[in-house]
DNA sequence: TTGTACGCGTTATCAC
DNA sequence: GTGATAACGCGTACAA
């Protein structure tokens, strides 16, 4: 009962006419007569004729396949962002195949060659943990020489020269640290990362800014920078109730649930005590009791945006574009964990 | 300084061989002599010679791509999926292409179309509500009729002749009300979806078959179905308000999340005065206050063995073989919504 | 109006 | 040992 795919081969010998005619009848062509035409097109539609992608890939030097490498799927960001490249994407007609270098270094170098090997028109890709603080970027150099557009998104670098799109991490953190000092707060504590990611890099920065700007002064002690994505919940913990801040800004949401719950079980009330804002605008912070007031990054937006510049790229032979950088901007989410 | 990637052609054209004495020679032929072995090897490693996959796939008939339609990525259950295929199929060298039907019949099918041209060996998909609500199966018909594997998994129908990989709903909701009823719990509140999933059908029945064997009166009005996915507070609020009970079960994350707000805003303690537990161990389960036990479905190992079976059939060649049908233990995560 | 021939990049078979 | 040829499925310039 096997119905296998049928060929513009088997229909010409089916009908007995060329190959070519066919191909030329399955397009309508005006070189084809009527009658030809009306036969071939009935039985391919019976048969229910569709040309074989791969066949076309080889012959248009195009996939139509777009290679998104990324850290981690399993992470309220990236998978905002993986929906807002499938949406735009398909709607151009291009699929998406998604490899995940679980923050290693070595997977994301074996996933790029995977796809670069002609699988695919493009990546569109955030920086492993392991590449970041590596900060071995030849793979990424290697796609490029070898004209593959590239767009990067979040976790981006200034050593390899290609398209990016992020958010401008260091006015979010800005906004957010001026909200809090807007409550009257004054010993602001920044949960943070190692400095080898970027965009915490960038956070840090906007934190201090403000601080800066509002002639509060900056205490390290204030500042707790965990090795990256362990949840640490002591050294949290010890961190919060040695320092007894009246605020907390978190460059992750999940750093910042953990803090809430700290202080909460020392008996603080939030958002009466103690403010909370955290980045990344994920169901844990909406959710969470009392939900809390965040820093969105978009990914949609963020996804759609990097989509859209690819194809760009890849449909417009763009090679001579100068590249370009893609700002978003934040949006501070206000909800319970702080004071409106 | 654009380096494109080298091809075989280009290879014989510079060291003026054949193409075939470079393609035998890059696979170490005994045919070849040392001596040109050599010098086509140290020129192709010299220009990182690789084959192209797209001319591979047209010659084998085989990608080496999986294609995934789910129904949703922003879901930690589907995102753990994923993860679980991309783990395993990674590992034997396929690459996953994840389609979104957004829950959407229409798109379903559209993807499944654009990928069953050639793009992919075989497909893993678990159903849209919109292809569950409908109970039109064609498109997969279609598939399996043409010989592309595929595998459902979570949301599957009998419908369809295929292998699957499910856990078992009916035994995951029934431990959980054992459980509650162990807790003396009697007036256990089921929060559910619309009838037409077939995994809330299943999650019903194991509640049912769990008061029946205890000897607990089923009462309808204990029951809410509410449409699906569509978070609606105050029809759980009201419900909740009216019915008083003293446990809930949700067959979902969020509906759980959201029953145990309202019953804590009525002043209720967890799980002194109320149980709760929810299905899909995610996130919001773990992160709650208190924490909510829950029924984990092992999203991860379903995804890899999805994938384990998808790819035998792939290489196997067993269309012979005899459908199967994997079903997962769940597992209950005892956390502090309930007592222990 | 229809068909032939070639090319996309690779591999396998067979001839030299 | 090496190379020519055909084949995978399609599209198209060119020939008939």
């Amino acid at each position: 009962m096997l119905k296998k795919k049928i060929t513009l081969k088997q229909i010409a010998r089916e009908l007995e006419v060329s190959i070519s005619t066919v191909s030329k009848a399955l397009k309508n062509s005006e070189e084809i007569s009527r009658d030809t035409k009306e036969k071939i097109q009935a039985f391919a539609k019976l048969y229910n004729y569709k040309p074989n992608n791969i066949a076309i890939s080889l012959k248009n030097k195009r996939t139509k396949n777009i290679g998104v490498v990324i850290p981690d799927i399993v992470h309220h960001f990236f998978t905002t962002v993986v929906r807002g490249i499938e949406n735009f994407a398909n709607k151009q007609g291009y699929n998406v195949i998604v490899c995940l270098s679980d923050e290693s270094f070595d997977k994301e170098v074996i996933n790029m060659e995977m796809l670069a090997n002609g699988s695919i028109d493009g990546f569109i890709m955030s920086l492993s943990a392991g590449t970041e603080k590596k900060s071995d970027f030849n793979h990424l150099l290697e796609v490029t020489e070898q004209g593959i557009p590239l767009v990067l998104f979040d976790r981006v670098t200034d050593e390899v020269a290609c398209d990016k799109v992020v958010i401008d991490d260091v006015l979010g953190a800005y906004q957010a640290t001026v909200k809090l000092i807007n409550e009257g707060r004054k010993r602001i504590a920044l949960l943070t990362t190692e400095d080898f990611f970027s965009v915490s890099r960038n956070r840090n920065r906007g934190y201090e800014k403000a601080l800066k700007d509002f002639g509060i002064r900056h205490d390290e002690n204030l500042v707790l920078k965990l090795p990256f994505m362990d949840i640490d919940e002591v050294r949290i913990s010890q961190f919060l109730n040695a320092i007894e801040p009246d605020a907390i800004l978190s460059v992750n949401e999940i750093f910042g649930v953990y803090g809430m719950r700290v202080v909460q079980r020392k008996g603080l009330k939030v958002p009466d005590d103690i403010s909370i804002i955290g980045f990344t605008d994920g169901l844990l912070a909406k959710h969470a009791n009392p939900s809390i007031t965040s820093v969105a990054q978009h990914g949609q937006l963020m996804g759609e945006t990097a989509a859209k510049m690819l194809i760009e790229r890849v449909e417009n032979e763009m090679e001579e574009a100068p590249f370009r950088t893609k700002i978003l901007e934040p949006t501070l989410i206000e909800r319970d964990s702080t004071i409106n």
